[in-house]
DNA sequence: CCAGACACTTGACCGATTCAAGAAAAGGCG
DNA sequence: CGCCTTTTCTTGAATCGGTCAAGTGTCTGG
C-alpha cells in the first residue's frame, strides 16, 4: 500500500523540528515542512500549498507565504531565487550549495560546493567590501533537454 | 553652458551601434542606450526610462521595456536579476563579470571574474550536462554601509 | 480551562512585467 | 522624393508573484 499507513510519522517528525525551533505547532506549518522536506527541494510556494492541502484539507496560498516565511526565519527552510522563477523552498542544510538550472525545462539541481574553499567565495573586491554569502547559478540544459535538442 | 553643445555626439554613437547590430535607428532605442551606457550600469527600467526621456521628451514604459528587450536579444546590452530587486541593464561587455550586491543599501557593484578561467564555472555536475553560464551574485555590505553598521 | 498571543482566512492591494490594438514613423523601392 | 510595408511606439488593460490589513480562530503557558 502506498497512502496513509505510517503516513503521520513525518508528521510527527516535522512537529519535532518545529518545537526545537522554538515555533508554535500547527497544522499548516507541519504540512508545508513536511512538503519541503519530501519534495527534494526546488518547489514554488504555489505548489507546496497544493502538496499541503492533501493534508490539512485546506491552506491559503498567504497561511504558506507565512509558514515559509517562519520557517525560512527559524533556519529550518532556505529559499532560492532563480531568475525567472517564482521563489523556490528546500530544506535548509546548511552547506552553501548552489544550483543548475535548465534552460529548456526549467529544471532545478543541487551543485556541491566544496565547503569552507568554495573558491567563488573570494570576489576580487577591495578589502572593504564585507563579503557575507555567494549565490551562484549556473544555467545550461539537463542531460533530457541536451538530448532532445538537436544540435546545430 | 550646461545643456546641448556636443550632448547628440552620445547620440550618434548610439545611433551608429544600432545600426552596426542591424537594428532600426530611433530615438527611443538611441536614448536608452545612451542612458545605459553613461550610466556605468545597473539601473532599472523605469530609471532608464527617466533619464530617456530627459532626451526624447516622452516616452513609454512600455517602449522602454521593448526597446531594452531588443538591445538584449541584440547583444548590446546585458541584462541581470538579482532577488529582490527589479530587473537591472548595464552594457554587455563579454566579459563574463559578477555582481556584488549590498545587502543595506541595494547598491550594485560589478566583480571581475579571471577570464576563461573563472573557477566557479566548473560545477561538480555529471559529464551529460550541457553548463553554458554561472552567475554569481556575492551578498554583504558595501564599505560605507559597513562603517554605519554597529559591529555586534 | 482560560486568557492572551500568535496563526490562519479573506480580500484588497502593489510592483514589475507582459499582452493587445491601434497610431506613428523608419527605410527600401520605384 | 514620396509611397508602402514593416517595425516600433502609445495607451490601456491584464497577469503574476507576493505583501498588507482586518477579523476570526486556535495554540500554549499559567
Amino acid at each position: 500500500m502506498t497512502t496513509s499507513g505510517t503516513a503521520d510519522e513525518p508528521m510527527a517528525l516535522a512537529a519535532e523540528r518545529l518545537r526545537a525551533a522554538g515555533m508554535r505547532v500547527t497544522a499548516p506549518r507541519m504540512a508545508v515542512l513536511t512538503a519541503v522536506s519530501d519534495s527534494g527541494g526546488h518547489l514554488d510556494a504555489e505548489t507546496l500549498r497544493e502538496r499541503a492541502q492533501r493534508v490539512t484539507g485546506r491552506l491559503s496560498l498567504q497561511a504558506t507565504y507565512n509558514v515559509l516565511r517562519a520557517l525560512t526565519d527559524a533556519g529550518l527552510v532556505r529559499s532560492t531565487q532563480i531568475a525567472g522563477h517564482p521563489t523556490r523552498y528546500e530544506t535548509e542544510r546548511h552547506d552553501n550549495h548552489h544550483h543548475f538550472v535548465c534552460r529548456a525545462c526549467g529544471s532545478i539541481r543541487d551543485v556541491e560546493c566544496v565547503v569552507g574553499a568554495a573558491p567563488c567565495m573570494e570576489p576580487r573586491l577591495p578589502e572593504e567590501y564585507d563579503t557575507q554569502e555567494a549565490a551562484v547559478t549556473f544555467w545550461g540544459l539537463c542531460p533530457g533537454c541536451r538530448a532532445a535538442t538537436p544540435v546545430p
